[in-house]
DNA sequence: GTAATATATGAATAGATATTCATATGAACA
DNA sequence: TGTTCATATGAATATCTATTCATATATTAC
């Protein structure tokens, strides 16, 4: 795959600029981290329990009982959660408590979250 | 689904915290907001092109040569983007410029790296 | 030890999504 | 007006991922 390199003729392409991109970009690896994170991200079910988790630290029923959710599925994404060290947990007797374990989670809900107001107020004026 | 309404018996459902969390948190329309815009940075191909377009306007072919990706993958990626208004475009006689129609794109990404880079550097000393 | 509770996990299924290939569109130019 | 070039798009396939169901593990209480 990929061998067929497209490239057009004319003044492209626009090697200054590809030049230019391709000195400031994050590498292959980089890429690859960064697509994987916002896939955490990505999912209703996930960024549900992110959010909650960034107010409280929580018990696996709690977050059951607050988004609706059954049990398997929480515990499933929890998994996913913790591989990624996105959060933290602790046993407490039976009950397990989750916790986000990074300060930047918050900044990038809070910036998402300001993009999609902007959008609505936007779609609000037309 | 979701009939199964799982509560652990103990002191939980730990009801001030859930209530607590209730108020702060996003409605449901803005959950699937939310997990709608990170699905667009969720894959390795459109983070790269979101990457790109950051730093510079660029045209289709310039992404393909650029990201080494055929044209049917960039146009088909494009349009994702388009479509949720994260990218505007200009046409210029046969060539159509893409650039980024939004500035918490970049705040968020470097948000993403920032904790990417954390990540790293614990790994490293560990 | 046994039972009950809270959570985790494996496997199967269903649903979503990226990629590819083929083709369509739309602009420029001869 | 027909051809070429740049890009868009539709359909099919392949891959990935969420959800579900069944079961396992770990802790506590008896």
């Amino acid at each position: 795959m990929k061998e067929e390199k497209f490239v057009c003729e004319e003044n492209c392409p626009h090697l200054n600029k590809i030049n230019k991109v391709k000195e400031l970009e994050p590498n292959a690896n980089e890429y690859a981290k960064l697509s994987n994170m916002f896939k955490l991200f990505a999912d209703e079910t996930r960024i549900k329990i992110i959010c909650s988790l960034l107010k409280e630290e929580l018990c696996v029923c709690d977050l059951c009982e607050l988004l609706n959710l059954n049990q398997s599925q929480v515990s499933h994404q929890l998994q996913l959660l913790r591989n990624s060290k996105l959060v933290k947990y602790r046993r407490e007797g039976k009950q397990i408590f989750y916790s986000l374990d990074d300060e930047h989670v918050e900044l990038i809900i809070q910036m998402a979250l300001n993009h999609i107001l902007e959008e609505e107020e936007k779609n609000g004026r037309a």
